[in-house]
DNA sequence: CATTTGTAGATTGTCAACAATCTATTTTGA
DNA sequence: TCAAAATAGATTGTTGACAATCTACAAATG
């Protein structure tokens, strides 16, 4: 396939490394949204600082996303945790808002996603069945909110997929601490499989009543 | 009334010194969302450092939050400008869900609500009726965002605060450029007035149907 | 002349030192 | 002894200097 002398079809590797604010970001935020970091636990700006090795500059930006995002709380001049939300809020605010946010985008889908979208969308579907016949927990409701992710981030504004983005995060640390209630990893599988079929269909009737349902 | 002599009912102001970043915060976004900054201005560091006369560390902090609030929008190493949103999202994902969030604070509000807050929101009705008979629209779009404010930063987690004041801002931000849809002042006044009559008598049915139509 | 390469200035990103504030503990004074 | 005041240590807030990156324009190259 590659052959040495062909240097036209050579290509260097996109250069991948965001600032350090986004790192720290992502680290921190994914620590708590797979439950590493507990609903209480305390940030110390310095001790981040040593463990990453970043000054504290870059440290407190990302902590100000994470605040506004609503994953943590800053008690000025006193500390910074993370937050801890009500159940009643979670059902009756963030999940009928990411219900409307996910219709949204799928029923805008069919004629925005492109044939890369699709292959991403199968390749997850794959990787679910093995996750699922694996046991694997983790990785499915890993792959179930990369599913989503990309849908949304394509059929919807920045501005927009970033209020996604801090719900869908909350719920997932919600979720993961309270344990799928799902009557098998299998029907998660076969929810998503079902709804890229409706998508590529671009029936917008039938992605409503999915989308009803699956988040129950 | 205040006695010279009498001491013990002395208070001295609240310290109401916020943090720097605070500061700027809420100075940029008031800009935005009173239309003074337009969207696809751009914000120098720089320029706001000097003209604040406060360094670059809050300043950038304060960024953050408003990138993560959706209202402007950084190109790394490059430049932030104020975002623009599309007509569709706001009508389809912004006013639906600022509904549902002020619907469910509502409904709480007659459990929750002290009677320094009813004092404080029937004194905003007051100023209401006041700005309307001058025909201050700014002035009574100010308090009808405050009126809001209130209800929701009492009846809903610090967190759910977030998302509501980010989703109220950008409305606000939107309809002032389109100008209000309103058939006249009054009515805007006399909506807010049987709401906060509603809420009053805590008949969740009515608030339902009621802000149904006020949305609209 | 068109394309690439190399600057200069502007702007954002990062850092380390210093200041302000809080908490917990100790000291003081009655 | 007990409450108020002072103090020390920890932590967050702020600053100014320096580094990295981008844009636009000038210079070089063919």
């Amino acid at each position: 396939m590659t052959n040495p002398n062909d240097l036209e079809n050579f290509q260097f590797k996109k250069n991948d490394t965001v600032s350090l604010r986004q790192f720290v970001y992502k680290e921190i935020r994914e620590a708590i949204i797979k439950g590493h970091l507990e609903p209480g636990a305390r940030l110390r700006e310095v001790e981040i600082s040593k463990q990453m090795n970043v000054s504290r500059g870059p440290i407190r930006e990302a902590i100000r996303i994470l605040e506004q995002e609503g994953l943590v709380i800053s008690h000025p001049y006193r500390e910074t945790v993370v937050v801890d939300l009500s159940e009643e809020e979670v059902i009756h605010l963030l999940v009928p808002t990411r219900r409307n946010f996910e219709l949204f985008a799928a029923q805008k889908a069919v004629s925005v996603l492109t044939d890369d979208d699709f292959a991403y969308l199968d390749n997850i579907i794959l990787n679910m069945q093995e996750a699922s016949n694996q046991d694997d927990l983790d990785r499915l409701s890993d792959l179930d909110l990369k599913f989503h992710e990309r849908i949304v981030e394509r059929c919807v504004s920045p501005a927009m997929f970033r209020i996604w983005n801090s719900i869908s995060g909350k719920l997932h640390a919600r979720f993961l601490i309270q344990g799928y209630s799902h009557s098998s990893l299998q029907t998660v599988v076969e929810e998503h499989r079902e709804m890229l079929q409706l998508i590529r269909s671009g029936d917008n009737e039938r992605i409503e009543q999915h989308l009803q349902k699956h988040i129950k």
